[in-house]
DNA sequence: AACGACAACTTGTATATACAAGTTTTATTT
DNA sequence: AAATAAAACTTGTATATACAAGTTGTCGTT
């Protein structure tokens, strides 16, 4: 009955799975903090800690005296802000396609970041996904990772899984920050094809290097996005 | 000897400033959560609270066994996550020219956001500026704003000011948040002019909606962005 | 000199408790 | 019936304590 997992992440990730599977909706209350407490069989600084978290993630917001007040599905923690495309778009009309299933490669680049010496011996994990909105492409992400003690990792399938959701739950690894470049480009021959655009068609670039709570293990990660039909939302 | 702030946020407040100021520099360690203690004669749940926002941040990095690292002074909280340009690139290079002066007028359509009634009746303060960074044209930016309460605002001059610096001062109005929408595109004929580049270059497009401290005071704003030589760079 | 065990640090998690401060509901008084 | 007061909630802050887990340096042995 234990997990890896200490518990305030345990009542975060059930706290935010209910959010996000309509358990609680935008503008319901959750349960009180105490009662929370009796529930999850915790005390009271262990659910205001797993609180915290949603709030900081824009889950949730809390008033004084009258409770936490649920902020809706995580518009605010969008693609411009943190993490990836999943919960950017909202899992329902997310279709994935594996254009290159995870492989061992040496590093040849990594976007517009430079690498240190021993991202560079570890070798780097590679994958490059397709994702469909309603059934049309819209999302080309490439992403790499050094390969760190991430065992299987491979061998995962996570067609429509988030990438950082199997980190943060298989390997306990979080994404703590990060930082992008956004610009505005044309397609190019890969795209073209891939978005089935004509050449001059404008598209989304951004270039990620995102941080995580496991020492030196840094996430690279390029998205092309064809916003003609769905623009990019977030908040802050 | 009491202030209105609570413990943990002076100890907040007293870090960050440290770390701004340079009495700990990138890579240094602060002192230990203990040690911290002893400074601030509070107890350790406290400090680790302080820590904790430095932390979410990016002020600093916690490293178990090992210490608190600092991450140095967070570069720019770029124009993706937060307010205006001008934070956004730094004042240095950005030079503003005004295409239309703050006027009056009626709202004919607010980018992609919906107008609430009071909105509407209030009218609508309009501006445009064309921003230079190293003398090239790089922003266009469209901005609206509803006609409640600021007087004298069309008479202001604000060339090369943030206008968010100039609610905050004159007004006391400040950004607590707001959404946006990102999207790539082309230029348009006015762009094509003011940028000086062909109706095919890519173009993004920043839409808008920042709300402020004032209940019922939101800033609508439309921003066009070159990124052909300058991405724009966010952390998160 | 090199290795290994251990002690002395560091941060991470969790409990139990207390009171302050804000909100809502209920009961009381006018 | 309406205004007021009190009670019963809610979250916010803070302390004191304990042990787990990761890192670093030291000492002793080989």
């Amino acid at each position: 009955m234990d997990s890896a997992l200490p518990q305030y992440k345990k009542v975060y990730e059930i706290l935010r799975k209910h959010i996000l599977e309509g358990v609680y909706n935008e503008g319901d209350l959750l349960p009180s903090e105490n009662e929370l407490c009796a529930i999850h069989k915790v005390t009271r600084p262990t659910i205001r800690k797993a609180l915290d978290r949603l709030v900081n993630e824009g889950y949730i917001k809390k008033q004084q005296g009258k409770g936490s007040i649920v902020a809706g599905k995580p518009k605010g923690v969008g693609i411009l802000s943190l993490t990836g495309t999943t919960s950017a778009v909202g899992q329902e009309n997310l279709i994935t396609k594996i254009i290159i299933k995870p492989e061992l490669r040496q590093w040849d680049h990594a976007f517009s970041f430079t690498l240190s010496e021993r991202e560079i011996e570890a070798g780097c994990i590679y994958l490059e996904r397709l994702r469909f909105v309603d059934g049309k492409p819209v999302f080309f992400d490439t992403t790499m990772i050094p390969n760190l003690n991430l065992p299987r990792f491979t061998s995962i399938k996570f067609e429509n899984k988030s990438l950082f959701d199997i980190l943060r739950t298989k390997y306990q690894v979080e994404v703590i920050g990060g930082e992008q470049k956004i610009l505005a480009t044309t397609g190019g021959e890969k795209l073209q094809k891939l978005f089935n655009v004509d050449a001059a068609h404008p598209v989304l670039q951004l270039d990620r290097k995102i941080e995580t709570s496991r020492i030196g293990l840094t996430i690279y990660s390029q998205v092309f996005c064809n916003t003609a039909k769905y623009a990019l939302y977030g908040t802050f």
